[in-house]
Order: structure tokens, then C-alpha cells, then sequence
DNA sequence: TTCTAAACGAGACGGTACGTCACGTCTTCTG
DNA sequence: CAGAAGACGTGACGTACCGTCTCGTTTAGAA
């Protein structure tokens, strides 16, 4: 963890009797960059604090636990962009296959260290729960829509659809397999749709 | 104070060459317990000792990390009978409200320690994985007895439903959500079986 | 039990981004009191810095090894103040003296302490090899100045005669043999002057 | 420490109901080995008895303390034969030099040890006080053999003058200055003989 | 000759202390 | 007055030995 070695930065200093938006990005940067090297083990405000330059105090000033910092690191990463514009089992084949290729990039190790933290930390369980109460609301939405569009079977409830996708790929990411199989993802997608391949007169598709 | 005097306890010592079960038991009472009192937060090797009368380097010895422990503390809970004998439906929202009412009650905590240390460290990863594999195989055979009795559609894909089915459970585990709800359960298991319930003769039926 | 709470015990804590003087003093009191208390046996770290409510790491950082702590309590003595002003035997007889006297009083015990550290920790042995060489060097000069006067026969070597004053101290030191018998301490300084005492006029009294 | 290779010897056992000296034999070669190669620091009870293939109770029941253990390790050591046949001076400066050569050769190292020790244990310091007054009484038999024969000034004192050089050995051996100059050592020796070598009259002679 | 008793290797055990790491709080000083 | 710097008390880490204990084996010597 020692061998982190400090920003090149030399000599931010105070700006005045307000934040100080450059301490805050060098933080968040070393903070990104040592979860990266050394994973939840090595990811302590006494190394961010080093790495970044800073001082502890600032840090704890700022993100009262390390769950705010993984949190607010986790949220610097650009989000995902998806259509939702074609049919919608392709778009959720892609969002699912998207989302992989974006944790496998990085943010997944975040997540899934915020999901530890959880465990311990009970703010960061209770922020956790929001992220993951709007996930499931946008994915359960876009359920709700295809519903109305008539591109899904009637039975399907957009909540229980929406809670088994999250479901499905948190542990996906909890346990590691994040590797992309798209016939996997259409394999599981199609089994939450009803096990079969909805035709475009909303009635299940015989193979 | 002084040099390692020999000490005034007179209780649990060495039984000779060979693992003293007793000391076994000691420990894994006091690391249920301990997790059981103060959550992963103060579950540390020290405090075990100190409460079960116990060395450290002795818990170090037989288990070599935390995970070790907490998965001995884990399996030591007597496991879930579950009977799958009626309608597979009945049985599976059976099982994950019998396993709710189990981690309830003190062993879904442990489980959700041995992931949150998972994610740091990678013995307990590996542990946690083969754990979370025979669980997934084992529903996959319970989908696959059932498909055969022609109690399903034909077209769930058994590995994928169990999948499904895992990944449900553990991700209610892991976000706290385990008020057990049978018609939530029911929805959940009846979605994944496709949307609706599956009659005698295997077409679905409209409720 | 719990993670890290801050403390309650609202005693001596930092003062800043300097060292506190109040710890150090703290410190050193609590090692001399241990020592005097326990001896070597029960000098331990964990044992001053409990005595000291201080932090091991605080005093791993200002002390590296044993050895630094105890030869910082053992400079703390206030120091021997030797007049050399009378004749010089008498002068050295009373510099013994008030040696092992001082010794006697807790001083000594240190001594033994440092000596027996230096036999493990190469940088003990350092310092103690410093501290002798300037005590050595003290009495070398003690003897030229007598020589310069007069006051001792010619035959002597000052440095062979400082080294075999400090040879006899500290051996009786070592020994345990401190009890002060001012004739025997003078017949081993007559011995050193050569043999025989020296008269009132400064020359050797033959016998 | 621990890469001490154990012996070769496979399989020594008990031969019946009294002690196997091939255990004491080897034992002591361990512990003379061990204390050789990382001195008084990994000279431990542990590291003896897996060097030795030994069990740990059997050393405790030879040799009581770490002492006893260095103390028969000294002891095996071949004695110096000292001949006191020519002229003392030239005696004892080669007894003197015979010892340094000696302790060279890594028994000094152990007597050494043993100083340390005692510090600790007072079984050891009771030990090594018999042994160093054993040493004071030979080297004060020597002195007055030689008064007798009219080789010293008859105002050295053979007490005073075996407890010096008893000191002045020591010392040397304590702080590591074993390095054999003769000159430096006839200085000393001439110094407690009178400042000046002794002809046969008694009075000082002029080289 | 059989049986007892001791010595042996092995190593587990409850402990103490080691020296290190990170925690979260505190204060000083700089800009 | 925000921020860097870093000292502080605390507590857990994982390791090394301590000295004791029991095991099962081996053999000499008493019965």
C-alpha cells in the first residue's frame, strides 16, 4: 500500500474559507485510482490522504466514511447510456451486455466493495438501497412501457421482472462472472420473459 | 507483567498431539456469537479469543482467516430440510420461505459477512463461489426432476431458472429484504415458471 | 468490541502537528517506574505504554527499540557531579563512591538493562558503546590532568588507567556488587596509582 | 530462524527409562549451532528443539531455563590450558591473549549471552557469579604464587589485582574488543603490576 | 518373562508481547 | 478560515515463543 506514490501535485493549498473544488477532484482521483490498484484490502483514507495529497481531516470533512467515497467515486463514472429504442428483449440483451462491459472496465470492483461496505456500515447499506431502489424503479419502468407497447406476454409482472433482472446481474457481478455470453444473456432475458420468445402480437413464440 | 508464567486458569488445555474438539466448539460458540452480538463490525479474531478462553495463534492455526471461520460458523447452523414432494410451485415457495425463516433468524447474517469478505478476500471468494455453485446445482436438479415429470413448460431452461432463483435469494439476503411475503414469493416463482402457473396438462393456466 | 469508536477517556491527546511533550514525559516516567518495578523481565512496550495511556505506535515512533527508551530513562538521572578538586585519589575514591551509590538508587538496574539489550540489539550496543567512550574519555583526562600536576606517578597511562576504572565499575555493576566499602574502593584505585599510595606531597609513598 | 535445517538424525527415540545422552548430545550441538549462527536473539527453546528433532518437554526437563542450556553449552567448550610457568608478566599477558583468541572463536559470544541472561534470571546470575569468582580465585592463586616468588612488587594486593584483570577481560569481551595487540595488553597488565615492570629487587625497571 | 515406569518425539494449548496498520480526533501553521 | 501535515490514543492485525500438557512409542529394569 506504501508504495502508493503521491500525485505530482505539488502545493495545493487552501483557497480561502470555502471548498476547495481541486482537493476534492484529487481526492476522488487518488481514491479511484487505489481502489483500482489495490482493491477493497488497500483502500484506506490513510493512503487515499497520502496519495491525494491531502489531509485526513479534510477527507473525513467531506466523506464522513469510506462509503461516501467509494459512493461519490462510483457516481463520477460516466453513466450508462441506453436506448431503449428497439424491440425490447434486444434492448435488454444490450443493456445487460453494456452494463457487464462497464463493470468489467473498473466500476464493478467499486460497486461490488460498496456492497461489503453495506454489510458493515449501515449508512452505506441505506445509500446502497436507494441506488439499487432506482435502478430497479427505471429497469421496472421500462417493463411498464414494453407492457403498454404490447411487446410482452400480459402475465408478466413489471416489478417481480424488473427485481429478478437486478437480481440477476448483481450477483453476476457479486460473484465475479461477469464475462459477456450474449446467448447466455438472451438465454436468461427470454426465461424471464416467459421462457419463450415473445412474437411482435405480444403472444409467445413456439421455437 | 511477568515472563509467561504459567497460567492460574484452570480450564481447557492440550489434550496432547491432536486437535482438542473441545476448543473447537469454544471457538465457533463464541464467533456465532460474537457475529450474532456485535455484526461483522466486531468480528475479529481477538475478540473470539478472548471469549471462547482462547489463543489466537490456535485460531490461527485451525482456521487460517476470518472466512474460514465465519463458513464453519455457517455450515454448523443444521441445514435446511427441504422435501420436494408435492407440486414443484408448492415446494420451491416453500423452500425460499423456509430458507427466509432460517436466514432470519441468525444464519443469512453470517452469509452475508462471508460475501462482504469475499470481496477482500479471495479464499473466501473461492469458498463462497463452491458453496454458491452446489446451491445452484441443486435447484437446477430440483427444475430438472420436475421438468421431467412434465410439471413444467418445456421450455424453462433448468440452469438458467435456478440461476433465476439464486439470485433472487441471495440478493434479498444481501439487501435485508427477507420479510417473508408467501404471495410476493409466489409471484416471483410463478414469473420465473412464466409468467403464469402451469397446469396438469403443461399449458399455462389463467387464473 | 465495536469498530474504532473514539474514545472515551478524555485525557492527554494531540496537540497539533508536533510531538506532545506531556506524552514523552508520560512515557518515560511510566518506563522508569516499570523498570524500577518489574525489572528487565517485565519492561515491555505493551506494558509502558499501558502504564503511560499511551499508544504503542507513539512510542515505537519516538523509540524504535527497547533499548532507545531505556537509555533516554537512564539520561534523565539528574547526573553525577564530581568536583575533582581535591587530591586526586581521594577525588576518584569519591567518584566511586558516589558512583555505585547512585547506582544503588535505580540507576544501575537501567545500566544492567542496556548492557544485557546490547547483547541482542546491534544499535543498544552502539549507543552503550558511546555512552562507555565518553565516561572512558572523562576519566582519561581526570588522570592527565592529575599527571600535568604532579599528582601521580609517571609510569601511568591515563587511557590504561581510565580503562581499568571503568572495567571495575562497571563489572561490579554487573555483578551486583555495589555495596560501597571505601577502604576496598580505595585499595583498588591505589592499585591502579600503582601499588602503593600516594603521599601528601604527591609523590608515592614507599611502604 | 526458522530455516535451520534439522538434523540429519531419523528416528532417535526413547532407550527406556533413563536419559539418552544422544538427545543431550544433540541438543547441546543445536543449541551451539543456533546460538552461533543468529546469536542470543534466535536462541530460543522452540528453535533448539526443532534443531535438534528434540521435543520441547524434554529440553525443559534438562535444562530448566535458557541458561542452564547456554551454561552447558559454555562449559562444553575444551577449556584454555594456561601453563603459569615462565615469567608472570609474560604469563598472564599470553593467558590474557589465549582467552581473547578464545572467545574468538565464538565461545565469547555465549558468556556473553549469559551476562545478558543474567539480567533476567537470577538462577543464571547466581551461575555466572559462581563461575566468574571460580576465574577471580585462580587468577588471585596465580598472583600470590608469584608474590611468593618475589616476581611483584610486594605492594600489590593479589585480590585487588585478579578482581582487576578479571574487569578489564570482561569488559573487552562485553563491548567486543577482543582484538589481540599485545602491546596494549602487557600496557594493562603493567599497569596493574605497578605502572612498570618489576625486577627482581622489587624495584620498577627502566626498559 | 512380563509388566511397570520413565524418557522420548511430537505438537496442541492458553498466553504474552511483538511490531505494524488504520482508524478517527485533534491541533498547529501556512496561504 | 480551509486545508496540509501529522501526532495522538485505540484496537486489531498476524507471528514468535513461552512453558505446560497429553499422546503414543520405546525400552530398561523390577517383579
Amino acid at each position: 500500500m506504501s508504495n502508493a506514490e503521491p500525485s505530482q501535485h505539488q502545493g495545493r493549498r487552501s483557497i480561502g474559507a470555502r471548498r476547495n473544488l481541486d482537493t476534492r477532484d484529487a481526492v476522488l482521483r487518488a481514491a479511484e485510482d487505489i481502489h483500482l490498484e489495490f482493491g477493497l484490502g488497500g483502500f484506506s483514507v490513510e493512503a487515499v490522504a497520502k496519495r491525494a495529497r491531502a489531509g485526513k481531516p479534510t477527507i473525513y470533512k467531506w466523506w464522513p466514511s469510506r462509503a461516501d467515497l467509494l459512493l461519490e467515486v462510483y457516481h463520477r463514472q460516466k453513466p450508462l447510456a441506453v436506448a431503449w429504442a428497439g424491440p425490447f428483449e434486444d434492448d435488454l440483451v444490450e443493456f445487460v451486455c453494456a452494463l457487464f462491459r462497464w463493470w468489467q472496465n473498473g466500476a464493478g470492483a467499486v460497486l461490488c466493495s460498496i456492497v461489503a461496505e453495506a454489510q458493515r456500515d449501515p449508512s452505506a447499506a441505506l445509500a446502497l438501497q436507494g441506488y439499487l431502489d432506482v435502478r430497479r424503479a427505471e429497469l421496472e419502468s421500462a417493463f411498464r412501457t414494453s407492457l403498454l407497447r404490447d411487446q410482452l406476454r400480459p402475465a408478466i409482472r413489471p416489478d417481480v421482472a424488473a427485481e429478478l433482472v437486478l437480481s440477476f446481474i448483481m450477483q453476476r457481478l457479486i460473484s465475479g462472472r461477469l464475462a459477456i455470453d450474449v446467448e447466455q444473456v438472451r438465454d436468461v432475458v427470454r426465461q424471464i420473459f416467459g421462457g419463450v420468445p415473445v412474437g411482435a402480437d405480444g403472444n409467445p413464440q413456439v421455437d
